[in-house]
DNA sequence: TAAAAATAGTTTGTATTTAAACTATATATA
DNA sequence: TATATATAGTTTAAATACAAACTATTTTTA
């Protein structure tokens, strides 16, 4: 067995390679590629909680509070407190975001039909499954 | 299409669940996941250059030069000056690094076969064609 | 040969990622 | 009710990732 046959680094590669063109793609937002799932997160569901975030998206709570805290700052996203579990949280998308709301949705769309567009349907559901039981695995 | 349709976003999900669990098969050699690979790829080929490193590995050259200080810094390799071009470096193992060459390799080799395991000859075949399809797009 | 361009590696600065520990709050249990 | 446990979010610290700028050296070209 060779280095090129590891898992891990072919996935790796190609999730490099794909997130650089993804954020190229994204650069006139302003947006980095984090801030730019997590914010195409949110407008498809407003008002979630961050662990409702990270359970969506795979990521780690603290990978969450950071990428909020730069939305946050930069005028996409606000905190509201949830005032029947003081501990919780409530994220919502800003007026601003809410302006940029199609544009970015439909540049999330074209982004991403411009890889899918590459395979059948049969092939991106056969990837998927290819993906699920390597998850299974762990 | 939704969120989870995201190509980038799936392949990054399984390459962060990926990650953690061969992070977790390396921990008893206080290596990172990062450094494991980077001390795999030199075991196959000792005295490359950091930059054919960096290609032999998809990563960017700041990258692997943080990498190999960290590996310098806890005993695995070392840099030698190359007199014929004195910008270049060549990255050798330590003799320590040589006395556990076998068991990590080993390690590697079991690993990757725990999750290629999944998978007929076939079946990795086309999930590498998909991806180099995918890379293809960038 | 002298100046310009290219190359190798590093540094700097910012973002993402994760484990572990921490604070505040809520729930379960004695 | 009082204590223990669990949960939500954050903080801290370290590693990876990458763009841009930088230094030293080599190669090209005028």
């Amino acid at each position: 067995m060779t280095f090129k046959d590891c898992l891990c680094y072919r996935l790796g590669k190609t999730t490099r390679k794909l997130t650089k063109a993804y954020r190229e793609e994204i650069a006139s937002y302003g947006l980095t590629h984090g801030q730019f799932f997590l914010i195409v997160a949110i407008m498809e569901e407003d008002g979630l909680l961050p662990s409702e975030l990270a359970e969506k998206t795979s990521q780690d709570r603290p990978t969450i509070t950071g990428l909020i805290d730069r939305l946050y700052h930069d005028g996409w996203v606000e905190r509201k407190s949830d005032e029947k579990d003081r501990r919780t949280l409530r994220i919502y998308l800003t007026p601003y975001a809410n302006q940029h709301k199609e544009s970015i949705l439909n540049l999330f769309e074209r982004t991403n039909q411009k890889f899918l567009n590459r395979f059948t349907r049969e092939e991106w559901d056969q990837m998927q499954s290819f993906l699920d039981r390597l998850e299974q695995c762990t």
